[in-house]
DNA sequence: CGGTATTTTGGG
DNA sequence: CCAAAATACCGA
C-alpha cells in the first residue's frame, strides 16, 4: 500500500484547487503519508504540497515527488476533514484552508550543545584521580559533572567551576566528555509562577450546569451547550471542573477566549489549575514558541490549549470538550481567508470526535440564544452572581436635557458628582469611551471641510501627544495643518470626543486623582498593559479611562463605578448587528463594577436614551432584549432567519471596481433567474461603508437567502464568471460567507 | 504563480 | 506580412 501519493499543491488558484498525485521512491514511502510536506515538480516548477492521502495506483501519469520537506507531520486525518470543511463551507481553496489549520513561521526546534560524561561514573572517578594533579581544572569539571546531574550548555558549565571553555574543549579530546544536542522547548511562561489552586465549592446552579456538561462528555454526545451566566456568576469556575473531569478519562479540551481577554490573570488561573499541563497559544508569541507548544500538544505533554481564535486548530488527539468564553465576541471570526468562525469551526470538530461545546457569555449572540431556542443546543443558566452579589445599578443620563440645562461639558452632573463620591470613599471608576485620540474629527469652520486620509477616506482623529492626526484603519499620521486646505481660513476646530480628551478633562475636574488611560496608544508597549492593570488592581490609579479595553473580563473588586461618556457610538453603525453590539457592549462594560463587597453603580449617557439596547442593558434583562432584536430579525429576515454572504469588491482604480460590482450584481442577478428562485434577495452593489481603503477603492453586495448550499452556487458561479472576464484585472473580489460586520 | 503556446494588433 | 504584445492555458 502507497505507492502513490495525493498532494494539495501551495498555490491558491482556482485551477489548481484539487488533488494531485504523485509517485513516492521507495526509500521515502514509509516516512511520506498524511500531514507531511513534500517538494514535487508542478508544471516547470518546484512546488511545496501536503499529503492529503496514500494510494496503490495513479490514473493518470505521475513524476516522482523530489523532496520530503521535512519531518513534521503538519495535520491528522481529522485536521484534515476540518480543513476540507471550512475550504466548502467559506468557499476558499482547500490550500488556503490547510495553512489555516497547521502551524506557519519558523518552524525550527531549538537545541541546546550539552555536556556529558562519556564514560561511567566509577570510570570517571578513577580519571579524576588521574588528572587531579596534572589538570585540576579539568578534574573539577569531572568531578561537578559526577556530582550533578547536569544538563548545562558549555558555558554555563565553564562558569559553575570557574574555568573556561577550553577546559571543556580539552576533556573532549580526551574521550572523557561528549557534546550532545539536546532539544528545548521554548516556555513563554517559564519565568512566572503559578501558585496552585483546587476546586471551589459550586452554587447548586453551577452544579447542575457542570452535571449536564458532564454528562454529554461521558456519554460521547456532541451536544452543544450555551452557559449563559451573568459578569461574576462563575463560569471560569464551570470550565475548570469539567475540564478536570475530561482529563481524568484521559481526553483533552480546549479552551478559547478573545485574544484581549488572554491576559496573565487568565492563563494563571488554568496554570495554577492544571500547570504545564496547559499550552497557550496567541498572536503574541514568537512562531518559535508557538511552534514548541503546538508540539507539546501533539505528542501529548499538554492536554489543556488555551489560546485564541485559531486554538480551534490545536493538534490535541484525544478531543473531549471544547469551551468558548464570551462566545459573542466579534473576534472569533478571522478577517482573511478562511473567513471562518471559530464557533462554527468548534461545532464541526466537536461533531467529528462526539466531544461536547460550551458557549460561555452573559450576552448571548442572537444566532446562539436562538439555537438554544429549536433546542439545537441546550441552555444551562447561572441567574445569580457569586456570593449572591446584586448586580449594579445602571442610571441612563438623557445627554441631550443635560445640553438644555446648559452642560456643555462631556460629562453630565450625575457622572461628575458620582465620581466625586468614589474619590472621597476611596473606592475606584471607569470610563469607558468607543473611540481613541482626542478629537473624531477636525473641521474647518468657514467652509466645513473635514480632514480625511487620502487611502481610507475616514475623517482622520487628532491625537494631542504628539499633534498629530491619525488615520484608525491604516495608522498613516499627518500634521495638523495652520490653514483649511479647502479655503484657506484659519478657522480649523476640533470635532467629538475620544479617551485623551476623556482623560484631560477628568484631570481637570479632578486634578487631585491618579487618572491613566488605557487604549491601543497607551498599550502599544510590550508589558504596558499588565502594568496599567496591576496598578490600578493595587489602587495607584483612582479613575481608568479607556476603550474596549477596560470593558472585557477583568475583576476590579474595588471599582464601584462605571461610567460610559455616550453609549451611542455603536448604536449608529450601518449594520443590522448594531443594537445587539450596543447591549452587549453596555452589559460587558457595567460588569466591570460591584464585583466586591460594596457594591456598585452605572452611568450611561446617551442621545437616544429610550432606545431598546440601552433600556434593557439597564435592566439586565437579556431575555426582553433577546425577545425585541429576535422580532426585528425576523420581520427584516437577518440572520438567524437568513443567510448571508457579502462580496467586497475593490481596487485602486475606482472606476473599475464600480464597473466590476455592478457586473458581479448582473451575474448574481442572472444566476438568480436561470434558478427560477425568488426568495433569495441581492443588496446592492453599493459603496461599502469603508469606502475607501488603504489607497483602494471598495463596493460591496450582499446576498440573502434561506438555503446557503444555493448562495454558495450563486456566489462560485458569479465570481469564477467574473474573475474570467478581462475588465476584472486587477480587482479583487473577496466572498465572506456569514459577514459579521459588514464594514 | 510562472512558463509556454496561441491569438491579436498595428506599423510599414 | 511579421513580430511584438496581449491573452489563454496548464500543471500529476
Amino acid at each position: 500500500m502507497g505507492e502513490y501519493i495525493s498532494v494539495i499543491v501551495d498555490l491558491p488558484v482556482k485551477q489548481v484547487n484539487k488533488e494531485f498525485t504523485y509517485h513516492v521512491p521507495e526509500e521515502w514511502q514509509d516516512s511520506v503519508h498524511l500531514g507531511r510536506k513534500v517538494i514535487v515538480p508542478f508544471g516547470n516548477q518546484k512546488k511545496d504540497g501536503y499529503v492529503i492521502a496514500k494510494k496503490d495506483k495513479a490514473e493518470v501519469e505521475t513524476k516522482d515527488i523530489l523532496e520530503v520537506a521535512d519531518d513534521i507531520v503538519y495535520f491528522n486525518q481529522e485536521l484534515l476533514q476540518v480543513a476540507q470543511w471550512m475550504a466548502e463551507y467559506y468557499q476558499c481553496y482547500l490550500i488556503t484552508a490547510i495553512k489555516a489549520v497547521i502551524p506557519s513561521g519558523d518552524l525550527k526546534i531549538k537545541t541546546k550543545r550539552v555536556v556529558e560524561l562519556a564514560q561511567s561514573k566509577s570510570a570517571t572517578k578513577q580519571k579524576i584521580n588521574e588528572l587531579k594533579n596534572r589538570a585540576p581544572k579539568q578534574a573539577e569539571v569531572l568531578r561537578y559533572l559526577v556530582d550533578h546531574k547536569a544538563d548545562l550548555i558549555t558555558t554555563e558549565l565553564a562558569n559553575k567551576v570557574d574555568t573556561s571553555s577550553g577546559t571543556i574543549r580539552r576533556l573532549a579530546d580526551r574521550g572523557l566528555v561528549i557534546y550532545e544536542k539536546k532539544e528545548v522547548k521554548r516556555d513563554p511562561y517559564q519565568n512566572l509562577d503559578f501558585d496552585e489552586s483546587n476546586n471551589l465549592d459550586l452554587t447548586s446552579e453551577q452544579e447542575q450546569a457542570l452535571n449536564s456538561i458532564m454528562e454529554a462528555v461521558n456519554n460521547n454526545q456532541s451536544q452543544t451547550f450555551l452557559l449563559k451566566g451573568v459578569t461574576g456568576s462563575g463560569k471560569t469556575e464551570v470550565y475548570l471542573q469539567a475540564i478536570d473531569q475530561v482529563l481524568e478519562q484521559g481526553q483533552g479540551a480546549i479552551v478559547l477566549v478573545p485574544e484581549i481577554s488572554l491576559t496573565p490573570q487568565t492563563i494563571t488561573r488554568f496554570k495554577g489549575r492544571f500547570q504545564e499541563q496547559v499550552a497557550v497559544l496567541h498572536s503574541q508569541l514568537s512562531s518559535g514558541e508557538r511552534f514548541d507548544e503546538w508540539r507539546r500538544i501533539k505528542n501529548g505533554e499538554a492536554k489543556i490549549v488555551i489560546g485564541a481564535r485559531s486554538a480551534i486548530f490545536a493538534p490535541l488527539s484525544d478531543l473531549g470538550l471544547i469551551i468558548i468564553d464570551e462566545e459573542h465576541e466579534t473576534t472569533y471570526k478571522q478577517d482573511d481567508h478562511p473567513k471562518y468562525h471559530a464557533r462554527e469551526v468548534a461545532i464541526y470538530r466537536a461533531g467529528l470526535k462526539q466531544a461536547a461545546t460550551v458557549l460561555g457569555t452573559a450576552t448571548p449572540s442572537l444566532e446562539a440564544y436562538y439555537r438554544t431556542q429549536n433546542e439545537d443546543y441546550q441552555l444551562l443558566e447561572l441567574h445569580n452572581r457569586i456570593d449572591d452579589r446584586p448586580m449594579p445599578e445602571v442610571e441612563v443620563v438623557d445627554m441631550r436635557e443635560e445640553l438644555n440645562r446648559g452642560n456643555r461639558t462631556m460629562f453630565s452632573e450625575l457622572l461628575q458628582e458620582e465620581i466625586t463620591t468614589r474619590l472621597e470613599e476611596e473606592e475606584q471608576a471607569i470610563v469607558f469611551l468607543n473611540r481613541r485620540g482626542f478629537s473624531t474629527f477636525v473641521q474647518c469652520r468657514k467652509c466645513g471641510y473635514v480632514m480625511r486620509c487620502e487611502d481610507c477616506d475616514v475623517s482622520l482623529t487628532y491625537h494631542s501627544n504628539p499633534p498629530l492626526l491619525h488615520c484608525h484603519y491604516c495608522d498613516h499620521k499627518e500634521k495638523v495643518p495652520d490653514n483649511c486646505p479647502e479655503c484657506g481660513s484659519k478657522y480649523i476646530k476640533y470635532f467629538g470626543v475620544g479617551t485623551q480628551k476623556v482623560e484631560e478633562q477628568l484631570n481637570e475636574l479632578f486634578p487631585e486623582a491618579n487618572i491613566k488611560r488605557m487604549d491601543v496608544d497607551t498599550t502599544r508597549k510590550k508589558g504596558a498593559y499588565r502594568r496599567i492593570l496591576s496598578d490600578f488592581k493595587e489602587h495607584k490609579i483612582d479613575i481608568l479611562v479607556g476603550t474596549q479595553m477596560v470593558a472585557k473580563g477583568h475583576d476590579f473588586p474595588n471599582v464601584t463605578l462605571v461610567g460610559v461618556v455616550t453609549a451611542d457610538t455603536a448604536l449608529n453603525f450601518p449594520d443590522f448587528r448594531s443594537s445587539e453590539r450596543t447591549f452587549q457592549l453596555l452589559t460587558q462594560v457595567a460588569g466591570r463594577t460591584g464585583r466586591g463587597d460594596k457594591g456598585g453603580e452605572v452611568v450611561v449617557q446617551s442621545y437616544t436614551p429610550e432606545h431598546y439596547s440601552i433600556q434593557l442593558a439597564k435592566e439586565h434583562d437579556y431575555k426582553s432584549f433577546y425577545e425585541q432584536e429576535i422580532a426585528s430579525r425576523e420581520a427584516t429576515s437577518y440572520p438567524p432567519f437568513s443567510k448571508l454572504i457579502n462580496f467586497l469588491v475593490s481596487a485602486e482604480d475606482e472606476d473599475k471596481v464600480i464597473k466590476n460590482a455592478h457586473k458581479l450584481g448582473e451575474l448574481v442577478r442572472g444566476k438568480i433567474e436561470i434558478l427560477e428562485n425568488n426568495e433569495i434577495q441581492v443588496l446592492g452593489p453599493v459603496q461599502a461603508p469603508l469606502s475607501k481603503l488603504q489607497g483602494k477603492f471598495r463596493w460591496q453586495l450582499i446576498i440573502k437567502g434561506q438555503e446557503l448550499d444555493l448562495l454558495r452556487e450563486i456566489s462560485d458561479y458569479a465570481v469564477t464568471e467574473l474573475r474570467d472576464m478581462s475588465i476584472s484585472e486587477n480587482v479583487k473580489v473577496s466572498v465572506d460567507v456569514d459577514p459579521l460586520r459588514m464594514l
